[in-house]
RNA sequence: GCGAAAGUGGCGGAACUGGCAGACGCGCCGGACUUAGGAUCCGGUAGCCGAAAGGCUAUGGGGGUUCAACUCCCCCCUUUCGCACCA
């Protein structure tokens, strides 16, 4: 009897695939590729389970695809830069670089020792100038292109600290670190013009047909299209005139005021000309700095001031109040509305708080709304009324009508808006790629040239928090000479956004040491897409999305030829500890390396593997993972004890004669072949595998015990010869499990693999193949029900009649007692070999 | 408020295309082996009635479609997640 040890199996195989490079690939246009992607990890120092459950996922997958032939391309890296680490050198004031560099060290050794099979020769880090070196190259052809462009926008201002804030350090608007207010203040800043590619990142999620629903559908809601009319209604006294976007157009005769955001472009423009600029000015801040600290905090107050002056209804021809409202956005549509207070909501109570004047024009069914005693606004489409010659029509027609009208009179016209906003890429931040741009006092934005990158990072020495990017303090990074004119000239001292970083990593994965390009064309059209990615939900919008651009914008300067980079997508469930995500401050993160120490890494990946299917959140149980380990015990003694007699290079020779529980055992064998197969590649219900193998080794128990050399433990006749059919039934039985358990429980599979004498590591051994001929049964259980309820299971020989299957079942005694004295109205004989009897 | 997903034994979960509800595991109960068992092996385990055979009731609640519903349809409740004035 050997023992099992799992700490010590864990070592000497993470050794030898490592001394094997045993995960290492190639291009090999003669295989057939799989890339299996985990998204790659932020080097926060530890990982814990939580973390470590979606590694363990991927990793299933790509040891499977392994052994069922593919080219499996299976990278790691770190998304390296971000907020945190410049943080951390604030407070403690150890450097990002320093901090980073050890957190990774610590992390891929927790990854290693879990035995995640990672090609670590393509590791990347996204802080290193040879991967953000192509930050700034696909940045320069974004410029190039008109996709990256400068604008001013606002951003969260810390007076006291002087610094930039971004959303989450913003707490109940006020700065996280100093308490002081936060206020709202425009910088010029860098933006990904993410909106030319709005529609078709749209439609595009239509053949995601591997995607999860969900994450589609808040894709859907981001982008957020929506159809309608840009018009324009003339300002009063003026040759201007105000845009506004409406999805109603059919309620226009009912606009009796128009709406403009703070932030609208006529605003500075009519408090400049007002009675009394300053309060006007007031008023406006006053919205501002409000308007930032209430998203925070809930639902704010409609209000909103008369700015004196009035603009032209374009249909009706009347004069309408222009106000402004704190309600109104200014990046959506064109910043202003026209307010339609009878079939708006919000417009409906402004209108009653200021006494605005509101005009029926649409009648859906029911009571006609009367102006005097409406409580709310009346949404519906309906038929237009009071709307001159649009009257009498239901909406959606009056829509194109007078759409059509609008473009012939040159007011307005047809037009399709998005929610989605192009994508500010500017951070006024130390530990992320710095914006390879140069302004100079006679050249203007200039971008830096090609060969010079990477612009580097350079090296500071001390963190403070306070004041401007911590760039622009190091005079020898920000004085250069215009690469055009060669006089002085100074660098854009801001950093991108690490959304960048993650939008591409994917791609330098199939080329990571390529140093004039990301990546090659070629390494792309072998290995991308990705067949397989999986990571949290919380990613669904942003980085996918972001991923689903860049990838197109790379199609388009001719470096990759498809325009999504992820197959099938896979959103893990999250780990939680006494009801609560794991997390370091609330003190209930639970350490792989403890469970390691104790059960070693198969049990650890068997039982999260288990305890529920991948994309379900889990409740960590120490008591799970000990039976785990005890299923684990259970395997390793079987196949133990029946080494010496099924070892070797030689199968037994395949017999014809099989008892009917060597049968049995071999239909079970394959059954399980059938199952394991499916829900690792088809369904990724990982949890129902683990739980077909644990069947499996319960059933090769019970038929052990039935052979000569019992079960192990108690071998009371070890030596004595067995039938050869029992060895081939039990060599079939056991070869399969141990490869279809090495996905989950690597090291042990592989030692078992070893003690069975078998050539190869496991990963070059084919997965074992389904035989439905040996699956077949010669009998079936076929329940029969009357009036629905099961009375009888009769025992038949499969491929029976249904005729001669009805007569059996009517003249089954069980089913009889149910018939007797009845009249059999109906029989049902269902495919799935079901019989329903309706008697009344 | 809008959108999405989910709700099954003491617990985690299974049931794939409308076809035997509760696979598999944890826990618990019993047996074997044993100086011992917290190791191992074997068996039992939804609830109620019953000595048993068997019967009845059960997939959040209420209706419906069907020979047959965890599964499909309608209404309601609860939970989780996402978006949250998008004109």
């Amino acid at each position: 009897m050997t023992e099992y040890r799992p700490q010590q199996l864990d070592k000497k195989w993470q050794d030898r695939w490592r001394a094997e490079r045993a995960f290492e690939v190639e291009v090999d246009p003669a295989k057939p590729k799989y890339y299996c992607l985990e998204m790659f990890a932020y080097p926060s120092g530890h990982a814990h389970v939580g973390h470590v459950r979606n590694y363990m996922i991927g990793d299933i997958m790509a040891r499977t695809k392994r052994m069922r032939g593919y080219n499996v391309l299976h990278p790691f890296g770190w998304d390296a830069f971000g907020l945190p680490a410049e943080n951390a050198a604030i407070k403690t004031g150890m450097h990002p670089e320093d901090s980073t560099l050890a957190n990774i060290a610590h992390m891929k050794g927790q990854l290693q020792r879990l035995g995640i099979s990672y090609s670590w020769e393509r590791e990347i880090a996204t802080c290193l100038p040879d991967y953000y070196k192509f930050n700034q190259w696909i940045f320069l052809k974004m410029y190039e292109r008109g996709l990256a462009y400068r604008r001013r926008s606002t951003v969260n201002w810390c007076p006291k600290d002087h610094t930039v804030l971004a959303n989450e350090q913003v707490v109940d608007g006020t700065c996280w670190r100093c308490g002081a207010v936060v206020e709202a203040r425009d910088l010029e800043q860098w933006f990904f013009r993410i909106t030319a590619y709005a529609d078709e990142l749209l439609a595009d999620l239509a053949t995601l047909t591997e995607w999860p629903d969900k994450v589609a559908v808040m894709q859907r809601n981001w982008i957020g299209r929506s159809e309608g009319a840009r018009m324009r209604f003339p300002i009063a006294g003026t040759s201007d005139s105000v845009e506004i976007f409406t999805t109603r157009i059919d309620t226009i005769f009912g606009a009796t005021f128009v709406l403009l955001a703070p932030e609208h472009a006529c605003v500075e423009r009519f408090a400049g000309e007002s009675a009394d600029p300053a309060a006007f000015r007031a008023k406006v801040q006053a919205f501002r700095n409000l308007d930032r600290e209430a998203r925070l905090t809930g639902a704010i107050e409609k209000e909103g001031f008369d700015t004196g002056r009035t603009a032209v209804n374009p249909f009706t021809g009347r004069d309408v109040p222009i106000w402004v409202a704190n309600f109104v956005l200014a990046e959506y549509g064109t910043g202003a509305i026209m307010a339609v207070p009878a079939h708006d909501q919000r417009d409906f109570e402004f209108a009653r708080k200021y006494a605005l004047p509101i005009r029926v024009v649409v009648h859906a069914g029911g009571a006609v709304p009367d102006v005097a005693t409406m409580t709310e606004a009346a949404a519906a489409y309906g038929t237009l009324v009071d709307s001159g010659e649009f009257t009498g029509e239901d909406s959606p027609v009056a829509m194109a009508r007078m759409i059509r009208a609008a473009e012939a009179r040159g007011i307005g016209q047809g037009e399709v808006n998005f929610r989605l906003r192009d994508w500010g890429v500017s951070r006024q931040r130390y530990w992320g790629t710095p914006i390879p741009m140069i302004y100079c006092a006679t050249d203007g934005v200039v971008a830096v040239p090609y060969e010079d990158l990477p612009v580097t990072l350079p090296r500071v020495g001390e963190f403070t928090g306070r004041g401007d990017s911590p760039l622009a303090a190091i005079d020898e990074f920000v004085h250069v000479t215009c690469p055009r004119c060669g006089g002085p000239a100074r660098r854009e001292t801001d950093t991108m956004d690490t959304f960048v970083d993650s939008s591409w990593y994917f791609l330098r994965f199939c080329d990571p040491h390529n140093s004039d390009l990301p990546f090659s064309p070629e390494s792309a059209a072998y290995w991308m897409p990705v067949d397989f990615y999986s990571g949290g939900v919380e990613h669904a919008i942003l980085h996918l999305l972001y991923s689903r651009f860049f990838t197109r914008v790379l199609r388009d300067v001719g470096l990759v030829a498809m325009a999504e980079p992820f197959t099938r997508l896979l959103t893990q469930g999250m780990v939680l500890k006494d009801g609560h995500v794991m997390s370091k401050s609330k003190g209930n993160v639970v350490d792989p390396d403890t469970m390691l120490a104790k059960y070693g890494a198969d049990a650890l990946r068997l039982y999260v593997m288990f305890v529920a299917p991948p994309e379900k959140e889990i409740e960590w149980s120490d008591a799970g993972l000990e039976g785990s380990f005890r299923f684990l015990l259970r395997v390793w003694r079987m196949v133990d004890h029946w080494c010496e007699t099924i070892g070797g290079e030689g199968m037994p020779s395949a017999a014809t004669d099989f008892t009917a529980a060597e049968r049995a055992l071999r239909r079970k064998t394959h059954e399980t072949i059938r199952e394991v197969t499916s829900d690792i590649e088809e369904r990724m219900h990982l949890n129902t595998a683990v739980s077909s193998l644990m069947e499996l080794v319960n059933d090769v128990y019970a038929f052990s015990a039935t052979t000569a050399r019992g079960l192990p433990g108690r071998a009371e006749a070890v030596g004595q010869t067995e039938r050869p059919q029992t060895l081939f039934a039990m060599c079939e039985a056991i070869d399969a499990l141990v490869v279809m358990i090495s996905p989950f429980a690597p090291h042990m599979a592989e030692e078992l693999w070893e003690m069975l004498g078998r050539p190869g590591g496991l990963r070059t051994v084919p997965w074992p193949s389904f035989d439905p001929a040996v699956a077949a049964a010669d009998e079936v259980v076929v329940p029969v029900q009357v009036n629905g309820k099961v009375r009888a299971r009769l025992t038949v020989p499969v491929g029976l009649s249904d005729d001669e299957l009805q007569a059996r079942a009517l003249a089954d005694a069980a089913v009889k007692a149910h018939t007797d004295g009845r009249t059999v109205r109906k029989v049902v004989i269902a495919k799935g070999g079901l019989v329903s009897v309706v008697v009344s």
